[in-house]
DNA sequence: ATTACTGTATTAATCATATAATACAGTTAG
DNA sequence: CTAACTGTATTATATGATTAATACAGTAAT
């Protein structure tokens, strides 16, 4: 069963939005493998304190881009092969990486700088 | 004047914070200094093709924190010290990497594989 | 002073997000 | 079989973000 422990949502981001992001870094870490059953709604949504249409939105969109497969009555499932592993990681990495990369940049920081913050928040 | 030239406005945040965002990391970078004039509310959201109120949203926040000072019929003034430099330099690049180090650890990259690919992606 | 630009305020409408309360239908396990 | 759990659907409500259309008051420059 997939966990949730170290989840935890945050302001300015939609929350179905985190769901999906969390599922998916947990995919291309390999946390996260085919087959592996999610949470029901109910109970991820009383386990995050948010509502039921908000995790149904999330496994929704899931299930839209063939990451996750849903049947009426029986727990969802992870629905995962190499191609969509490297989509995601490629699109998750890349976001990621190229979102801060503009903001150091932005806000005056050389590569070096950079690297060395990144360094010393790694722990 | 304060340039709008390399601001592109994305989803998934609200544009009253990126711009906030954008002018916070340009004091970080010395781009933007004490006494520099801010585009007017209207030119802005013409440029940007936004509403005229989300800019006077960004902008009324950046007063209420004390970064710009505004006055009718005057242009609005960015009104900075080192004291509050400084405190929006370590909000800023903290938030900054503090979450792309925490995605980057949940997608299951080593320190080095970060630091590589944050360095490829660099140009 | 007049003109063109400023900041500020108000009201309304729209859209996305999130919550709430139910209901129905299919599964899984005892 | 039955009870408890699943996914799915519907309707309503609330809030925040954004747009829209104005209006008023103050500044700056000619």
């Amino acid at each position: 069963m997939i966990s949730f422990e170290n989840f935890e949502i945050v302001d300015g981001i939609s929350i179905y939005l985190q769901i999906i992001q969390y599922l998916k870094r947990g995919m291309v870490s390999g946390k996260i493998g085919n087959g592996d059953a999610l949470p029901s709604r109910r109970n991820l949504s009383a386990l995050l304190g948010v509502n039921p249409n908000t995790i149904q939105k999330a496994y929704h969109m899931l299930e839209e881009e063939g990451l996750i497969q849903s049947q009426t009555g029986a727990k969802s499932l992870v629905c995962l092969n190499d191609d969509k592993l490297s989509g995601i990681r490629s699109d998750l990495l890349e976001s990621d990486v190229r979102s801060v990369v503009e903001a150091l940049k932005q806000a005056g920081l050389s590569k070096s700088e950079a690297l060395a913050l990144m360094d010393r928040y790694w722990e």
